[in-house]
DNA sequence: GAGCACTGC
């Protein structure tokens, strides 16, 4: 549709058809793996004709649809329009399902026109389509543009989402107000909240339900009056309320609002709970803290004795801590009659909330929010960045004012984006209005991050390039247009290798409404989908997968096991992670001592549950003890579970960023210790940020290592660890890494790549550790990632003997055998 | 010689 000025920047998109091929693939692949399974199923059994013939069409229509997806034209039987459900769905397995109707019913063909229902839905979309603009056989009438796009995308209205109960409040009540004090005016404005009306019929339902189903749109006032009423209706007397957010500064923000609302102070009645920070005193009943958070707390109050309501907030966001709350929960309501449960979410889906709250009754309410258009492209676009630039020009050329926010993937697509943008401005000159260009994403220093919330100047318009982080983190005030390529990045996990991937994937039916949603938040907005109508009722998923089912569970797993839930096969999970990774999580849990053959907690699994770190990083923090190094290993602890943005590596000044950061590599220590000089290094110049600043480190991360280690440090008291230091023996501390890390062992190979050496699989070293040139013959890593290559990030030495002797139940000798030593390459293999 | 979405304890 658009004519390629050449591409920029080469940059690996994925491309729409190609993910479209491949699900095709991969359905078919079910077919056939569902005739693999009755032929399996039949072996020995006798058959009735009709069965038989059955059975033969379907592997005959099989074959025929194989070929046809080869690209086969002799496939007649086959070759036939998509086959569409009731809503414009389709699926290669109706599409199937109809080809087999019609061979073993030949009058069939005949009877059904087969385009009949397609070209049907057909009329009706176009029937409804409005041509918003940019119509290819119309010339513009207007001239001043004529000359800005060639060629321009087209895009079909498809529906419009609804605005909800948006009664602006009326004149005279706002000069009435004046008069009020401001507390009386916080009163006030209360009773305009949507969820006002139906507080009494809320009571009633809570009083006569233990477990009930909140849902409510964003901006409707649940998760700030719900806790209010209850507190009202006296819920307060026997036990606090908690109300569980997904993000710190949620919980943070909707407290001091609500102590407003209340009149009392933050942190007496109404207070809030995140980790480094508890604001919460003996007075307070109202308590907002961060789901993670009350998981903790569960640990040392298995039964929340001292809660009457537990309301878990955005439940539709199924965060790892709130689909294990879910389950713990549920079963507490069991046997404590006398609490209460509110699961508040914003998803239409609630169906599937309740079912697992053994039909708990729902209670809608309808939620603030600005009418917004959605419209489609009306063909698929194979390069989504060019194609969200050349609409968010459209925008800005024939739209109204309001600012837009485009979705991207990542950091690198954002500065490609911007550098785009950027170019074709230039070309226009003076002919369009000013846009100014404001990226986003959270690695971004914080003062850059600023720019967003700075009022667009009049005349101009703000186009915002955001990651995911506005779709649920921040909001933008003033966004009227959205476009939205229909992908982001998500975290995935093998649990067989144990890698971990963040690959570009398209987004959720749920989360495209949520994206979309972001433009009617100040007044009606319009959202541009990359994407046809078709693609987004076949290809999208309804929701995004829980973050349970992708991702390592080895520290769900000694949480759980820490409760007491024996059983975690069996544990009662909303959606079932996949056994493999519960079974995974139980072998490294015994592997490091956690749990004893039984699958009974021992004394260091109960150790090791009380940091909030994974079990592999407690462990060796448990073995420091041994080792008399606690003081170094709670630092290297802090500064690798701050992950991997400590760094930072300006693209102009990578030259001497690199060097700064090799100077903390000298000696060829290894990047655990590493760390810990970089910590001790900063904590010399007293916490420095000019000295951060002159190492190329980022602050931000620095600092939240420091809150990190405090914590630990306070933590190791609890578990009886002593404080110790022995900063020269840099053998000790290795060895203590290893104790938590041996099941992450690699030995270099001749090619100069390395194997794991337990579950033997091809493995390099990061380019970016400070042994990507040494090559140590063996070395143990923090977590592997897989990009362009399987990589180890943070690799430490080892020596062979260490495994045997810390891990004896886990490593023989064999295993550890360096016979094979003299073949290595020359030059390594010492560091 | 690579590249890191977003949270949370």
């Amino acid at each position: 549709m658009y004519h390629h000025c050449g591409r920029l920047y080469d940059i690996p998109l994925v491309s729409r058809q190609e993910y479209l091929k491949k699900r095709e693939q991969k359905k078919l692949e079910e077919i056939r793996d569902d005739i693999e399974d009755e032929q399996y199923l039949f072996q020995g059994v006798k058959l009735t004709e009709a069965e038989e013939r059955n059975f033969r069409y379907k592997k005959k229509i099989y074959e025929l649809a194989k070929k046809y997806q080869e690209g086969d034209d002799n496939t007649d039987e086959y070759r036939m329009p998509d086959a569409y459900d009731q809503d414009g769905v389709v699926n290669q397995e109706k599409r199937f399902a109809v080809a087999l109707e019609r061979y073993r019913d030949p009058g069939a063909a005949e009877k059904m026109n087969p385009f009949a229902e397609q070209e049907a839905w057909e009329d009706y979309q176009i029937g409804k389509a409005t041509l918003k603009f940019g119509s290819k056989n119309k010339k513009q009438t207007s001239n001043d543009y004529e000359y800005v796009f060639e060629d321009q995308i087209e895009f079909i209205k498809s529906n419009v989402m609804t605005g909800e109960n948006f009664d602006e409040p009326n004149a005279e009540s706002i000069e009435e107000s004046k008069a009020q004090t401001a507390l009386e005016k916080l009163k006030e404005e209360r009773k305009t909240l949507p969820i006002y009306p139906y507080r009494e019929q809320l009571l009633e339902a809570i009083r006569d339900h233990q477990v009930l189903v909140i849902v409510g749109e964003t901006g409707s006032g649940k998760t700030t009056q719900i806790p209010q009423y209850l507190h009202e209706a006296g819920y307060t007397k026997h036990g606090m309320i908690a109300c569980t957010q997904p993000r710190r500064v949620a919980a943070m923000s909707v407290a001091a609002r609500v102590s407003q609302e209340m009149g009392v102070k933050l942190g007496h009645e109404v207070g809030y709970s995140i980790r480094f920070e508890d604001c919460t005193s003996e007075k307070t009943v109202l308590k907002y803290m961060t789901d993670g958070m009350l998981l903790r707390e569960f640990l040392g109050e298995p039964d929340l004795a001292s809660y009457s309501v537990v309301m878990v907030d955005e439940a539709h966001e199924r965060t790892l801590s709130t689909d294990i709350l879910f389950g713990l929960v549920k079963d507490i309501a069991r046997f404590r009659p006398d609490i209460k449960l509110l699961i508040s979410s914003a998803t239409l889906d609630a169906e599937k909330f309740s079912d697992f709250f053994d039909s708990a009754p729902i209670f809608r309410f309808p939620g603030r929010r600005y009418p917004v258009e959605i419209l489609h492209t009306s063909a698929p676009e194979a390069d989504y960045l060019d194609a969200a630039i050349v609409t968010a020009l459209q925008i800005h050329v024939q739209q109204p004012r309001g600012d837009i926010l485009i979705f991207l993937t990542g950091q690198e697509e954002i500065e490609a984006a911007e550098e785009l943008l950027k170019h074709r401005i230039r070309g226009f000159g003076s002919k369009i209005g000013e846009l100014i260009i404001c990226p986003i994403y959270a690695n971004l220093p914080t003062d850059l991050q600023a720019k967003i919330f700075e009022p667009t100047p009049e005349g101009a318009r703000k186009v915002v390039l955001a990651t995911n982080i506005a779709e649920t983190s921040l909001t933008i005030d003033g966004i009227s247009y959205v476009i939205d390529p229909g992908f982001c990045k998500m975290k995935s996990y093998n649990p067989r290798t144990g890698m971990e991937s963040l690959l570009v994937t398209p987004i959720s039916k749920a989360s495209a409404m949520q994206r979309a949603g972001r433009a009617g938040r100040t007044g009606p907005g319009m959202c541009f989908r990359l994407y046809t109508l078709h693609n987004y009722q076949t290809d999208l998923e309804d929701n995004t997968v829980p973050e349970i089912q992708r991702t390592n569970l080895a520290n769900v797993v000694l949480t759980l096991k820490s409760l007491g839930i024996s059983d975690l096969l069996n544990f009662d999970f909303m959606d079932r992670p996949p056994a493999e990774s519960l079974l995974k999580a139980l072998e490294v849990l015994f592997a490091l001592g956690a749990l004893n053959k039984l699958g009974e907690m021992t004394k260091a699994g109960r150790q090791m549950a009380e940091f909030p770190l994974d079990p592999m990083q407690s462990k060796m923090i448990v073995a420091s003890d041994k080792y008399k190094c606690s003081d170094e290993i709670i630092s290297i602890g802090a500064m690798l579970s701050v992950g991997n943005s400590i760094f930072y590596r300006p693209k102009d000044k990578q030259v001497h960023a690199d060097n700064a950061r090799m100077n903390f590599h000298t000696g060829n220590v290894g990047d655990h210790i590493a760390l810990l000089k970089v910590y001790n290094s900063w904590k010399e110049t007293n916490y420095s940020t000019q000295w951060c600043y002159e190492n190329y480190i980022q602050v931000r991360s620095m600092k939240r290592a420091r809150d990190v280690r405090d914590q630990l440090e306070g933590l190791l008291e609890r578990v009886e660890i002593e404080l110790t230091s022995n900063m020269n023996d840099l053998e000790a501390i290795k060895k203590a890494i290893t104790s938590g890390f041996f099941p992450h062992s690699a030995r270099l190979q001749k090619n100069g790549s390395y194997k794991t050496v337990k579950h033997p699989q091809t493995v390099h070293i990061h380019p970016s550790s400070g042994l990507a040139q040494a090559l140590p013959r063996w070395v143990v890593y923090y977590e592997l990632v897989l990009t362009t290559k399987e990589y180890m990030r943070q690799v430490t030495e080892l020596k062979p003997e260490w495994l045997v002797e810390i891990a004896p139940h886990y490593y023989q000798l064999k295993d550890v055998d360096d016979s094979g030593s003299k073949k290595m390459p020359r030059g390594t293999g010492r560091a």
